[in-house]
DNA sequence: CTGCGTGCAAATTATTTGCATGCGC
DNA sequence: GCGCATGCAAATAATTTGCACGCAG
């Protein structure tokens, strides 16, 4: 483990690298995407002592070098994943699953914003909101919290 | 003012009118978007002693009513905004600024997501994070707290 | 009159910060 | 050895909840 890459990142910028860097950083890389909190949970099963102020202070530097990004998943709750892995992500609001997409479908998009309104878009921190193909046909009723929901837009056209 | 809109969509659900709903849905309508202190700041500059609890409950409970939605704007606070005026978000990440587009241009978006994974997206939900016009091309530096943000792969020095 | 809606304060959750110690380089 | 990184606890920020009273219906 402990790809050169973090080791770099982290010496070009003259920080340290460091044990606990590097289990933020396998955590992210395994679980996907995932809160400051999941993190520490993935990280403490194996190691003991990693502090939730580590996680939070590290995922913040591991984003200002580059290598993760965040979005907000939940509600409550900023979620990381890798930089690398870039991807859209799509959220049910029912059973609260988040899937990925690839950014390829965002280039129309970006490029109708950048044109028409002068707008570069990040394609990397892109959260949709939505019903995922299990709940929409399945239950359309809300099991659980969910109240309000979708409005349906017309899809008329 | 007091369009019977509100008196009804509480009405039709037993939910009683009460000024405070009133002047938090009037503030909505008129700030755009905002979060649940800055609406609570607006009410509070012509009525006083309205609760920020008070709003709070009541932004979530004109969502529930469909009347108001929200999006996670900025990184720390919901915004809230009319579910009437359904819009895009395009949310700046060196200034700040939050401009709107129309819906429209997620359509096709939309329909992909749809036929290719069977998720239907909330198009009434949607906040894009990048660099606007403005401040794309005039600064490229962060003139505050912003550190990783864009690419910007170079920065050596 | 009846109980929903409100105000207030305290509780929660998510995240940040100050300070002293320890470990990477 | 020097100073960045960590751990710990306390501080903030954002939001929620419990309870008693007042006002809408």
């Amino acid at each position: 483990m402990a790809p050169p890459s973090l080791t770099d990142a982290l010496r070009s910028r003259g920080l340290r690298m460091t044990v606990q860097r590097q289990l933020v950083m396998e955590a992210v890389e395994k679980l996907g995407h995932a809160t400051s909190e999941q993190v520490h949970a993935e990280v403490t099963k194996t190691a003991t002592g990693l502090n939730l102020t580590t996680v939070y202070r590290t995922l913040e530097l591991l984003e200002e070098i580059g290598l993760v990004r965040h979005t907000h998943l939940m509600d409550t709750a900023t979620t990381y994943h890798l930089a690398a892995d870039q991807h859209i992500h799509l959220v049910c609001r029912n059973c609260r699953t988040v899937s990925e997409a690839p950014t390829a479908l965002l280039t129309d998009l970006a490029t109708r914003l950048t044109d028409e309104r002068g707008f570069h878009m990040d394609v990397g921190h892109v959260a949709l909101f939505g019903i995922c193909g299990n709940c929409c046909g399945v239950d359309a009723a809300a099991p659980d919290g969910l109240r309000s929901g979708l409005k349906t837009p017309e899809v008329s056209s």
